[in-house]
DNA sequence: GTAAGTTCTGTAACCGTTTCCGGTGATAGT
DNA sequence: ACTATCACCGGAAACGGTTACAGAACTTAC
């Protein structure tokens, strides 16, 4: 029980060149495909590497100028699952690279200078993937003066030369409207989250563009506010929309968490999903499959921006030239069960 | 556009130093927290520290002997909510001592040989959390060797001296049964997931325990085996519960998303949950409170156990004596609307 | 006033790589 | 035979910290 943990020491590149009888520089070379080292010599250090179950020193490598293999992943809550989902995919593309992602929850502590930020990952990462980041564009536009990073879905509009990967959001909003209107709709609502966010402001575009096209007169009294959560704020804004005069026959909710918390608020007072009310959501988050009825909605394809995010970031370290600064990757409307056409108004 | 991307210098330990004519070793020192530093001296370098924006280089930090401030953990897949959650947890302790999550999302390569798992870490990270590792236990006695790490949610059941976290399954399970016994439920079924995962079988001495102590027989054929998802597997391990001559008037399935699946499968064929069948579910997931109706299930501390893990982990990196290697955290049983009384059987 | 402590600080040797630069042989060209 | 070229390899200087060790300054005890 006194058993003092003293952990093998691990093989060096010294210890690998030696026994391949070259210098170190030569195992260096080896280990970094350069081509200037002679096949047979190669052989034999690759030999060595593998009799000493050798492996880089991955502190080492990076002190000395190289890269750490380590980018930064920024995000807000990590057990969210649409978080989940991204992250998931930028793990992915960088496990295939052989880099690993470190996580950095901000935990809302804006509060900092910006530099905080920037100092969690400095010499640390290479890189990082900003996820829904608070930072202003200001902000963000010094940072990126010495440090690469893309950012993924983000909350406003991000001045120009900020790489940037999000989902379509007008198009899919637009796409979920056309879906309601089709059906017959006419009196659709909305619920955004928060009115700044620029994922918001895009969909309530495609969703007023939509409507406009039909030649539907858009209603500010049917857009309402919640908080993208399934909570006490949607359940106002479905009840307010639900108490209109004139209320909706179809509501569109900015995602599928409030979609949900519409669906329930409009069971709560006898109405009935999608005979009575049609509700679309956003996301395609896991629950929308598993809620009755199930829930028509916009898919983001989530894990494909990890990846995008990833292989963005990964030329600018290359500093290769990225003409396509500002990606947008299409969405999709899935139709499930909890839409149907309009009833008519008697 | 042609602009080469020319990253600020960052400060070093030298620059510092030299400003605040002291020597780097002082400077380190001042940094470490070391106590043999004259007040007035500190104060002068903690000024020139925040004058130039100084931070320690983790590389350089951890390549000369000290930790790397970086912890890696292993999961099957990271999208998965519960996998979410305990990662949440685990990286928020982290960072409360402002160290950092390496993602190792493990893709089911466990073709290579062990080594690969701490190849991918050591000189990297301090340590690890394993989560769900798919290593065996005598390979995981072995990499406890030369690296420090704690399992979170063992498969199989490890040996002796591996320090593992993991969830009250059997107590669970027993209040999941004696729930569905005290509802006056007597042929109660359960559908677990892979046979041979600890956490099942745990699982499965719970209920048996329960069904014991109420002086009920359990019967072989009231127990399916599905794979912890909601997909085809779980439908048909439902389909054969419920085709039994004499079919369970409650499932307990071993975790949400195969309650979930045996709910809709009741649906499917016409059964009114909680009417007609009650279901159990474990983990309380996000679903379970969104489903239709919600789901009486086993609550897992998963954030919990996430923070769990790291502060075991880091009392081991202390090299503190850790007198408990094996931590379980209890769980809940927390009722909702997809259990009801039995019908009384004619 | 000196010896012995204390307390603080500086020097320098690492840690394990990468990479610049220069050196060796061998081959080719004249 | 002499040099220019080339492919390959080694020496050694970084990279930015930590830390053992020794030295300086300052007390304290006699």
């Amino acid at each position: 029980m006194t058993e003092i943990r003293q952990h093998a020491k691990r093989a060096t590149i010294r210890g690998v060149a030696s026994a391949a009888g070259v210098s170190i520089a030569t195992v260096s070379r080896v280990l970094n495909g350069r081509p200037d080292v002679a096949p047979n010599t190669r052989e034999a250090v690759l030999r060595a590497v593998r009799e000493q179950g050798f492996s880089t020193n991955r502190n080492a490598r990076a002190l000395s100028g190289g890269r750490t293999g380590l980018v930064g992943v920024t995000l807000p809550l990590v057990e969210q699952a649409y978080f989940g989902v991204i992250l998931s995919g930028a793990s992915e593309a960088l496990y295939e690279q052989d880099m690993r992602v470190v996580l950095c929850p901000t935990l809302h502590q804006h509060d900092r200078e910006v530099t905080l930020l920037d100092r969690l990952m400095r010499g640390t990462t290479d890189g990082a993937v900003l996820m829904l980041p608070e930072e202003s564009s200001a902000e963000l536009k010094a940072l990126q003066r010495d440090f690469p990073f893309v950012v993924v879905d983000p909350r406003v509009a991000l001045e120009e030369g900020i790489p940037v990967v999000s989902a379509a959001h007008a198009a899919g909003a637009r796409a979920a409207t056309e879906h309601l209107l089709s059906l017959g709709h006419r009196r659709i609502a909305a619920i955004t989250g928060p009115p700044d966010w620029i994922a918001c402001t895009e969909r309530i575009n495609g969703y007023h563009g939509a409507l406009a096209a039909a030649g539907v007169m858009p209603d500010p009294a049917l857009v309402a506010v919640s908080d993208f959560r399934n909570g006490p704020v949607t359940a106002t804004a479905a009840t307010k929309l639900l108490d209109l005069p004139d209320p909706p026959t179809a509501i569109f909710a900015f995602n599928d968490n409030v979609a949900i918390g519409v669906m329930r608020a409009a069971r709560d007072r006898g109405l009935r999903v999608p005979e009575d009310l049609s509700v679309v959501g956003f996301d395609d988050s896991e629950q929308a499959e598993i809620v009755f009825p199930t829930l028509t909605t916009v898919r983001q394809p989530l894990a494909e921006m990890g990846r995008m995010a990833v292989s963005l970031l990964l030329r600018l370290l290359e500093n290769q030239r990225v003409d396509a600064l500002r990606i947008q990757l299409a969405t999709k409307l899935v139709v499930r069960d909890s839409t149907a056409p309009a009833l008519v108004r008697r």
